[in-house]
RNA sequence: GUGACUGUAGUUCAGUUGGUUAGAGCGUCAGAUUGUGGUUCUGAAUGUCGUGGGUUCGAGUCCCACCUGUCACC
């Protein structure tokens, strides 16, 4: 068992902050850049676990503290030895504390200085989440990658509530080392604490957030609170602040972001995790991610293109299927349309972050990005 | 053959005592989605109101004929 979650940064772009590393846990190494699927339930939505490991080639997958807090619960977790072996995925996993859903389920709870009451989505009941219990919750559901317990505002809070909001989340840190320290981990693998950045789109805010973050001297740290209303140019101005401050010889995470465009312009400015419902979400609602743009399979120009998904795409399922029959699927609302965006979206993604590091051990990374977001972005 | 009922968008149907530019759901065609509900949201296109006459300042609506479909009865 490891005593802390180690990184080595092996590689830093001559011309960018872009970094390539390797993070190591007690269920393996994960090489960085990484995109992370998302994984709310324990179960990333539509890919068997075999597919995530096999084609999509997935390092780490995310878990969420609030959704299986609730369903299927700690006693469950507990009984089955931990979530990987509850879902039969044994490489890295992490789980996001439930912070988020403070800020996506506005309408179901009341915060105080103690914690969040929320009222379960599903059935109404009441649950507080503290600092302390999201620790203990984090340690059952038996993480490699634990997350702080923050709060996360909308991008249109004003300077005072965001001041307001970080100091909470900053009160509510120092409360989730403390859990932290004072226990164990459950399943004789470490499991490391990742504090999280705030401070809206105010530049100081940010700074000062970072600052004390970088202080607590965690394994990794995370930047929570963009992509949730700011123009793009704004998000990529608050990480150069906040990553001028974090500490380059330990893994950044940077919190549900986003469009491969995104990714890449904060590889270059020094980020080291992603993750983001995009590539499922919008996978499921027939939107397509490629290296050559985006299609959305919905439309009718696809009725009779034989042509398969993706030439030399990163999936089995590109060459496998056309875009004729993956259009058809979709307008048949057929569970296997999921299935395939899905698989194609999230092997996409891991392809272009695995691409992003052969290019920043190259020392070409920045050429090949900018050729690449001339590309992405184009609508098929 | 006789009688009753019926006919409005691709579809299922609203449409007030006759009154501005005939509406809705679904579907179709597009767009959005950033620490996940397959959710949700936004926008657009589409009508010989079965056909032809009549009454009226004005008809999807009232009257007549014909056509269509369904049902019932000889």
């Amino acid at each position: 068992m490891l005593n802390h979650l180690t990184f080595d940064c092996s590689h830093t772009d001559q011309y960018s902050q872009a970094r390539a590393g390797v993070i190591h846990t007690d269920h393996g190494v994960i090489e960085t850049p990484v995109f992370m699927p998302v994984g709310t339930v324990g179960s990333v939505k539509a890919v068997p676990v075999d597919v995530l490991k096999n084609d999509v080639k997935a390092r780490i997958i995310l878990g969420n503290t609030y959704h299986l807090f609730l369903r299927p619960g700690l006693e469950v977790l507990e009984k089955a030895g931990g979530l990987h072996k509850f879902n039969s995925f044994d490489r890295p996993m992490l789980t996001d504390s439930g912070g988020f859903q403070v800020f996506s389920l506005s309408g179901l709870r009341k915060m105080t200085e103690e914690g969040v009451r929320f009222a379960s989505h599903i059935d109404g009941h009441r649950i507080m989440f503290t600092p302390e219990n999201v620790m203990d919750t984090q340690r059952s559901i038996g993480a490699d990658i634990m997350m702080a317990f923050d709060e996360c505002l909308t991008a249109n809070a004003d300077y005072n509530a965001a001041k307001l909001s970080m100091e909470r989340t900053h009160r509510w840190l120092d409360r989730c080392v403390d859990q932290y320290k004072n226990t164990q981990p459950k399943y004789g693998y470490y499991q490391a604490l990742f504090p999280i950045v705030q401070g809206c789109v105010f530049k100081d805010l940010r700074q000062r957030s970072a600052e004390y973050i970088a202080s607590k001297e965690m394994d990794g740290n995370a930047i929570g609170g963009l992509a949730v209303g700011e123009p793009a140019p704004v998000m990529y101005e608050m990480i150069e602040i906040v990553n001028q401050i974090l500490p380059k010889d330990k893994p950044r995470y940077l919190m549900g972001v986003g469009t491969p465009v995104n990714i890449l312009e904060a590889i270059e400015r020094g980020v080291d995790m992603f993750d983001c419902v995009m590539p499922t979400r919008n996978g499921r609602n027939a939107m397509l991610f490629t290296k050559n743009g985006i299609m959305n399979m919905l439309n009718a120009k696809w009725t009779d293109c034989f042509d398969p998904i993706e030439e030399e795409g990163a999936s089995a399922v590109d060459t496998l299927y056309t875009k004729a029959y993956l259009h058809h699927l979709f307008k048949s609302q057929e569970i296997l349309a999921l299935q395939i965006a899905s698989q194609h979206n999230l092997a996409f993604y891991l392809w272009l972050v695995d691409q992003a590091r052969i290019h920043i051990l190259d020392n070409t990374f920045t050429q090949w990005k900018s050729s690449m977001i001339g590309q992405l972005s184009q609508r098929l």
